[in-house]
DNA sequence: AATACTGTCAACCGCCCCTAA
DNA sequence: CTTAGGGGCGGTTGACAGTAT
């Protein structure tokens, strides 16, 4: 007994989103908010599954996503939370504000995961070991079982000592504690949208805490990131008018530019099918199209610049050059929790818990990402 | 220059979980 | 308590671009 499709197979389109579906998306979700992705099609018109537009929005269109161009700290950290969390790529991603967890996924699968076998070809080799050739059987990936597992008793530690410190008699601590945690968290998170909860991690270990730095969740998108969004469209726009829709090979200069000023390729991604499109979409129709659309996004990026201010870590910073990720990524507590790989298996006995249950506190770092 | 091969990534599919009725 | 439906997630696919032969 099969569940009926989400939504009716006939008349919904499928493949590659155009420009102005882009548009319709977008220009629905500023008014209404993500969310409800059901009526999302009948209330667009889009021929649309609700699911297309819901991967489309959180994969592509929302604001704050940053594409391509993994940085070395990002590739790392990926490595390590695969390695702590497994596939679990929306776990992981929620470490990666600005990346999708497709576009981790695509990542660890067309990069990283070569890239370690790599390694560990190399690392087989080097140590002379026997033929063992199964990823699972080499003295590496044991190592990291053994990490994994230590974390993840670190992790059910931190549950358990979190979960007594909240429902410990001494409420009254805890709940100055709590809220000067939130307090923090709504400081620095201004208008995310996340509701201030004690930070009381459960099984999934970091996702509760993480959340509270995601900066815009499908759910809790702000005015502001609405208008980022819009910004973003329009940038794209401006740019697919400018060149044509026809794609030309991207340098890796190019790419940076691009991922620098934050813009989603979907035009240039779409172009080939799409191309069409700037001739079948009547130019001054278009233009409109596009200057109300620029409009719209003006009018609120003031909000969003004020938002921004208000956000230390400056997820809305459309325009942040990529290549100063670096730099205004201080290495957090978690960051050197990740990194250091002999912090972990000496702190889950001793007094490196602290520091994981510094990790906790993390709402206390405001620069955290 | 033409063809084959490889890499990349957006999008789809199907399953699972959560929640409201 | 049960169940239907929506949303989320991970795996997979397929189109396109780039590179090698």
């Amino acid at each position: 007994m099969g569940r009926p499709p989400c939504c009716d197979k006939i008349g919904v389109k499928k493949g590659p989103w155009t420009p102005e579906e882009d548009i319709m998306l977008v220009s629905y979700i500023q008014e209404h908010g993500p969310g409800n992705w059901r009526a999302v099609p009948t209330n667009t018109g889009l021929l649309r599954c609700s699911k297309s537009c819901r991967l489309r929005w959180t994969n592509y269109l929302r604001p704050g996503i940053r594409r391509g161009n993994f940085t070395e700290q990002e590739e790392k950290m990926i490595i390590h939370l695969q390695a702590l969390l497994g596939n679990r790529w929306a776990a992981i991603a929620s470490y990666l504000p600005q990346r999708t967890d497709n576009d981790i996924k695509n990542y660890w699968n067309t990069h990283l995961k070569k890239k370690l076998k790599r390694l560990q070809g190399s690392d087989e080799t080097s140590n002379n070991s026997d033929g063992g050739s199964s990823e699972s059987a080499s003295p590496s990936s044991s190592v990291l079982k053994g990490q994994w597992e230590k974390r993840l008793q670190t992790d059910v530690h931190m549950a358990k000592q979190a979960l007594n410190e909240a429902l410990s008699i001494d409420k009254s601590n805890n709940f100055n504690h709590i809220n000067n945690m939130n307090n923090t968290t709504n400081n620095n998170n201004t208008n995310f949208g996340v509701e201030s909860k004690p930070m009381i991690p459960i099984m999934k270990p970091m996702i509760p805490i993480m959340n509270q730095h995601q900066p815009i969740h499908p759910s809790t998108s702000t005015p502001a990131s609405y208008a980022s969004s819009c910004d973003n469209i329009a940038r794209l726009l401006q740019s697919w008018m400018k060149t044509p829709p026809k794609k030309s090979p991207q340098t890796a200069s190019e790419t940076t530019a691009q991922s620098s000023t934050n813009n989603p390729s979907g035009f240039t991604n779409s172009s080939p099918s799409e191309g069409t499109v700037s001739a079948a979409t009547p130019e001054g129709g278009f233009d409109s199209l596009f200057s109300s659309f620029n409009n719209s996004a003006m009018a609120t990026v003031d909000e969003a610049a004020n938002f921004s201010s208000n956000n230390e870590h400056g997820f809305l910073h459309e325009s942040k050059p990529s290549n100063n990720l670096d730099s205004q990524m201080p290495l957090s507590l978690l960051e050197k929790w990740l990194f250091d790989d002999n912090a972990t298996g000496a702190s889950v006995q001793g007094h490196g818990m602290d520091n994981l249950m510094d990790i906790t506190t993390l709402g206390e770092t405001a620069n955290l990402f």
